[in-house]
DNA sequence: GGTGTATACTAACACGTGTCAGTAACACGT
DNA sequence: ACGTGTTACTGACACGTGTTAGTATACACC
C-alpha cells in the first residue's frame, strides 16, 4: 500500500506551508487566507485524498473525541442484553451529533471489576458511561474526585456522580394504578430482583405508594422476590397461587420474571387475564409476542443511552449541568395480560 | 485536576533517562537493565500512578489497537438488532484477547452509506468489520484494493473480501430434513426476505436441495416471500392456507416472519403442530417463549462476532489467512412447533 | 515620508511516546 | 599496552498534527 499522504504533501502540492493547509482545512476563523490559496489547498487535499491522522490530532489536541460505554457483568446478564442495542444506539446517536466516537467495553468474568480504569488513566477516552456499577468500586470514586468525566447508567446510592436512569418508582406506580383502575383491590407483586438492588427497592416502593394512594394497606404476604430470570418468576407465582386467598392481579417488576409467572399460571390452568391480571416492567422485545401479550411498563433504552452520552459530553466540554440525576419517564404499554382489552383478545396491541 | 504524570516524571523520580523508563515498562527483550534500576523505575511508576498516554503511543507506533464494527442501516433493522449483543460481545471478546479495543459505529439514515470510510482513511482504527454491506459500495472496494484490513459480516457476491457468515444453505437443509424425518411430504416455505438478499436465496436453495434429496419435486406454488417483519409472515401463511391443497408443514426462514405465520394460523383456528408444523430460522430470544415454542435453526451470533474479529486481527497483524470465507455451522433447536415433542407440549425445551 | 494597520502567509515549537545509534565503564585475553 | 566484547545506560530523532509568534508586503493617513 502506498504511503498515506500527510499535510506536508498537501502543502507541497498546493505550494504553501503546512500551517496554511491546517488553517484552511480546519476553517480556523479570524484568519486571512486569499480565496485563490484556499481553493488551491482544498483542491490539493481532494486530489491526494487527504485525511488528517487521528492519532496525531489526538496527541496535539489532548482530546480523543471518544467516549466509552463500559458494560459490567452481573447476574442480570441476559436481562441487560435486551437493552444493549437501544442503549448503545442512543449513545452513538448523541455522540455523533457532538463529533464523538463510542468505544464499547464489556467487563468479562475473568477480569477485575475495575478493569476499565485504564481507559480513563491511559487517556483512551475523554469520558465514560458506566452501566451496572458496583458500589464497592473505589477506583470509580477516585477518578470522579480527580474530575474525570463520568456518567452512570443506573444508580449508586451515596455518591454524587451524575447518573441516568429510569424513574422506577413512578413506573411501578403507573402499573399498579392501572390495575387499581380496572377494579382490582387485592394486588400482589413479584420483584425483579432481591432488594439489594436499588431498582428493585424503588419498584417495590412504587407499588406500596400506589396502594397507599388508593387506601389499601400494604400486605407483606402478597410480595414475592424474583431474581432476574424466568424460573424465579415461576416459583414466585406458584407461591402466590398457594395462598389461602390469592391476589386477583399481580405486578411483576420485570418482563423476564413475568414470563415465568405466566408459565406458572398456564401450568396451573389459570386464565390470564380472567383469573389473574398481570402487568410487567421493562417492555423487552418478547413481551408483545407472548400469549396473552404482556401489558408492561416501557423503559426507553434509546433515550437512556442518548441522555447518558449527551450529559457526559456536556461535562467533558466544561459544562457543569445541575440537572443530575436524570430520571426518564416510563410509559405503560397496554396489551392483553391486564384485562383492559379483554374485549378484543387475539387482536394486535 | 493535577497534571497527569508523563514518562519524564517517572524518569526524574527514578533518577534515570526517559528511554530507560520506556525500556523497563515495555519489557523490551534483549536489553540489559540492572535489577536495581528496573525496580526503581517500577516503583516510581507505581508511586506516580503512571499510565502511558494512548494517543502518543498510537502516533509513534502507527497502530491504534482498535477495530471498528460498522453497523449498516437497512430494512431489517429490528431483525438485526436481535443479533447485536451477541455479535458485539463476540467481537470484543476476541479483540481483548489480542489487545484491541472495539469502536461501535452505526450508520444512521441521514448519513451516506459510506460514512464509515473516514474511520479507515483517518486512521481511527486498524481495521473494520462491516455488517450488512451494500454491494454498490465503491469506497469499500477501493479500500480493500489498497490493502486496508476489512472483514464482512454477511456476503458480497463477486468481491473477494474476507467474510464471515452463517452457512445458510446447510441451515435450511437441516430444518427441512427434520420436517421430512417427521413424515411430512408436502412442505411449504416462507423466505426471510426478497430474493435480492443473498441469505434469502441461500435458504431457499437449502430448502430445494433437502426436498431433492428426499425425491420430492420442488413446487413453486408452495413458496411465499417474507420481508423481514411479522406482517409479511402473516400474509404469506394466509396465502399458503388458501391453497386448494395446503402444505402440512412450513419452513419459515426467519423467526420474526414465523411469528407472523403463527399468528395467521392462530387466527384461522389451526393448531400447531397438529394441523401445521412450523420450523423457523435465527433463534431470536423471543422464539423459546412463543406458544407453541418455536423450533428453529440457531444462528451463533457470538461466534460470528468472535470469528470476524479474530480474522480481522490476524489480517491486521500481517497474517494472510486462506480459510476465507468463514462459514459457521448452525444447529437445530427442537421445541414444540414442529411436532417432534408433541408428547410433552407445555414443558420446557 | 514616516507611522500605523490590515492582509497573507510561514518558521518553529509542542504534544508524549518508542527506538536507533552511540557512549562510558569495565572485564578479559594476548 | 591494546584491541574486543559486554553491560548499562542516554541523547536525539521521529511520528503528524495544531497553534503561537513573527515577517513581509501593500495600503492608507496626516
Amino acid at each position: 500500500m502506498p504511503d498515506r499522504p500527510t499535510s506536508r504533501d498537501v502543502a507541497r502540492l498546493a505550494g504553501v506551508s503546512r500551517t496554511t493547509v491546517s488553517l484552511v482545512l480546519n476553517n480556523v476563523p479570524d484568519v486571512h487566507i486569499s480565496p485563490e490559496t484556499r481553493q488551491r489547498v482544498l483542491e490539493a487535499a481532494r486530489q491526494l485524498n487527504y485525511y488528517p491522522d487521528a492519532s496525531a490530532r489526538r496527541l496535539v489536541s489532548g482530546k480523543t473525541s471518544t467516549i466509552a460505554l463500559v458494560w459490567h457483568r452481573g447476574p442480570d446478564r441476559t436481562y441487560r442484553d435486551a437493552f444493549l442495542p437501544g442503549l448503545l444506539q442512543g449513545a452513538t446517536h448523541a455522540a455523533r451529533r457532538y463529533g464523538y466516537y463510542v468505544l464499547f467495553r464489556p467487563i468479562e468474568s475473568d477480569e477485575p471489576d475495575d478493569a476499565w480504569v485504564e481507559l480513563a488513566r491511559g487517556r483512551h477516552t475523554d469520558g465514560l458511561i458506566l452501566s451496572g456499577p458496583r458500589s464497592d468500586d473505589t477506583a470509580l470514586l477516585d477518578l470522579h474526585r480527580e474530575g474525570f468525566p463520568l456518567v452512570l447508567h443506573g444508580q449508586l446510592p451515596g455518591a454524587d456522580i451524575p447518573s441516568v436512569d429510569v424513574d422506577n418508582e413512578r413506573g411501578a406506580m403507573i402499573a399498579v394504578r392501572h390495575l387499581l383502575a380496572l377494579g382490582h383491590r387485592r394486588i400482589g407483586m413479584v420483584t425483579n430482583a432481591p432488594l439489594a438492588y436499588t431498582a428493585s427497592r424503588q419498584r417495590l416502593e412504587g407499588y406500596r405508594r400506589a396502594l397507599e394512594e388508593a387506601g389499601i394497606p400494604f400486605d407483606e404476604a402478597l410480595v414475592r422476590y424474583g431474581n432476574f430470570d424466568e424460573e424465579s418468576g415461576r416459583q414466585a407465582m406458584e407461591a402466590l397461587l398457594a395462598l389461602a386467598e390469592p391476589p386477583t392481579a399481580v405486578f411483576v417488576a420485570s418482563d423476564m420474571v413475568a414470563i415465568g409467572a405466566l408459565r406458572a399460571l398456564r401450568e396451573q390452568g389459570r386464565r390470564v387475564p380472567e383469573d389473574m391480571a398481570v402487568v410487567g416492567f421493562d417492555d423487552i422485545a418478547t413481551s408483545r409476542y407472548l400469549i396473552p401479550a404482556l401489558t408492561t411498563v416501557h423503559v426507553p433504552a434509546f433515550g437512556l443511552g442518548w441522555s447518558a452520552a449527551e450529559l457526559l459530553i456536556r461535562i467533558i466540554e466544561g459544562d457543569t449541568p445541575n440537572e443530575t440525576p436524570v430520571r426518564l419517564e416510563t410509559e405503560l404499554v397496554v396489551r392483553e395480560s391486564c384485562g383492559a382489552r379483554s374485549g378484543d383478545a387475539g387482536k394486535r396491541g
